[in-house]
RNA sequence: GUGGUUGUAGUUCAAUGGUAGAGCACUGGAUUGUGGUUCCAGGCGUUGUGGGUUCGAGUCCCAUCAGCCACCCCA
């Protein structure tokens, strides 16, 4: 049937079949960022449109055709978030979060914002993953929040991905290599694709990112950055890379990764799916040391990177992972006749509130249905409750892994908790190898 | 934004321009209160949407929407 409505191009529902991939990943992310001392921070997900472009750069893509601008009420111009380093640092200085402090750290994830073209692992509304580090140049923070990166794709169980590094160099040798590079793709500029010629005097490092093919075997002799890098620049992406060796994060100097967004300077790096041949980025980052000066605060020199949610997902499914994460019910009820239904609702809410995961579906009647739905559920147990049993004044505990079945007095069922229920399953599990 | 390709049941896919089907999944049953195997039964779906050609359109044409692929860009 053709549904009147749709979710809008290039967004997607997170379905409850793969919602607790979701939750996995989110809480592995924020418990390994923790651990390296990352606060998590959250922005909205609008701002004002300039802040963007005047961080992120207005010669962008990002700015220049991806952003989801809208008026308010009152004409002020906002845009959806395209990404999420530009509003944490806006709020960094908006409330000077430095004072006291000489490195801020701050995690964050949720929804950005881009109109493109969708196409796989490339959504319209996309999840991301991220941190930043402000308020300080050394090059161990650098290190360290790369390493953090690397460990959150270590730690999922992937491998088949490489870490690439470079340093882009500062706004002074930065100009310098500039220049070189000008006046290199200039010999061949009628050989260039117009893309090329259009950006060569407003960021020409882009043309060394080129897939044109021509444009790529011009860009293969190109100058590269490393030889223009100033003494300061140079050591520190030698200790940058020095601390990465000292915690064993095997890398790639990649002297051809220029990062999209205008407000990287220095250290710029990359985490690549090697087993995608497009969309194959699964996280980016970088140093961006003039970034608070352009959000109208004091120069504070900051570090952090992104990642997307949804390559995460593909890269794990590549990789054919199985996530840890479970959460099936503890219990299934089951009731037969009107008696047992009707003390259903008080014991399933005892249960449930000393903590176990109970399954109950009070439409199904018949036993068979009822142990079907159990066994699908995932339960451990089945607790039957019929006619016999209130006679009883007791319930049929069930271990659906070893099909083994004991009576149970209906107060110690009431008592059952995380503990209680455990010891219950293992005594269970006993009666099985008798 | 450019070029290409696809769109049929919950899902994966069939159907020389002539009555729209199958696997999986789902629901029920195989003697009265015990699941995962097996067997049996159960589907009239505006064939993405809207037009057009035709005696007749899932099939041909146009438009539109959406997915996928490449480019672009990046997460």
């Amino acid at each position: 049937m053709a549904a009147k409505y749709k979710v809008p191009r290039g967004t997607y529902d997170i379905l409850p079949d793969v919602s607790d991939k979701w939750i996995y990943l989110e809480n592995m992310f924020k418990k390994l960022a923790l651990s390296f001392d990352y606060k998590l921070i959250v922005t909205p997900i609008f701002e004002k449109s300039d802040l963007f472009e005047r961080s992120v750069g207005d010669t962008s893509d990002i700015v220049e055709k991806e952003m989801y601008k809208f008026q308010d009420k009152k004409g002020r111009m906002f845009a959806l978030r395209p990404e999420g380093t530009a509003p944490v640092v806006r709020s960094y200085v908006e409330n000077n979060l430095g004072i006291g402090n000489s490195v801020v750290k701050l995690m964050y994830h949720g929804p950005m914002f881009r109109y493109d073209r969708p196409q796989k692992g490339r959504y319209r509304q996309f999840y991301q993953y991220g941190v930043e580090a402000i308020g300080s140049n050394n090059p161990y923070i650098d290190a360290e929040v790369i390493t953090l990166a690397y460990s959150f794709l270590k730690n999922l169980g992937l491998s088949n991905f490489n870490l690439e590094i470079n340093n882009i160099g500062c706004p002074v040798c930065s100009k310098d290599y500039d220049k070189a590079l000008v006046e290199y793709f200039e010999q061949y500029r009628e050989q260039l694709c117009p893309d090329c010629q259009k950006r060569m005097h407003k960021n020409p490092k882009r043309l060394l990112d080129c897939k044109v093919k021509t444009c790529k075997e011009i860009g293969a002799d190109a100058p590269v950055i490393t030889d223009y890098l100033d003494d300061e620049c140079r050591t520190h992406f030698e200790q940058v890379q020095n601390y990465l060796t000292q915690m064993d994060v095997p890398f790639e100097v990649n002297p051809r990764i220029v990062r999209g967004l205008d407000y990287y300077t220095g250290t710029a790096f990359e985490i690549i799916n090697n087993g995608l041949k497009t969309q194959n980025a699964l996280l980016g980052g970088g140093r961006y040391n003039s970034l608070t000066e352009q959000v109208g605060g004091k120069p504070q020199p900051g570090i952090g990177f992104a990642g997307g949610f949804e390559r995460l997902l593909i890269a794990i499914e590549e990789a054919n992972l199985e996530l840890p994460f479970e959460n099936l019910p503890d219990v299934y009820m089951i009731d037969l006749g009107e008696k047992a239904q009707n003390m259903m609702p008080g014991l399933i809410l005892n249960l449930r509130n000393n903590g176990l995961h109970v399954s109950y579906d009070i439409d199904k009647t018949s036993m068979k249905a009822q142990m079907k739905a159990a066994d699908k559920s995932g339960a451990q147990c089945v607790i039957i409750i019929g006619d016999e049993e209130i006679e009883n004044n007791a319930v049929n505990v069930k271990n659906m892994n070893c099909r083994t079945q004991k009576q149970v007095k209906l107060d110690a069922v009431r008592e059952l908790n995380n503990e209680s229920f455990a010891e219950l399953m293992a005594e269970l599990a006993d009666l099985q190898e008798k």
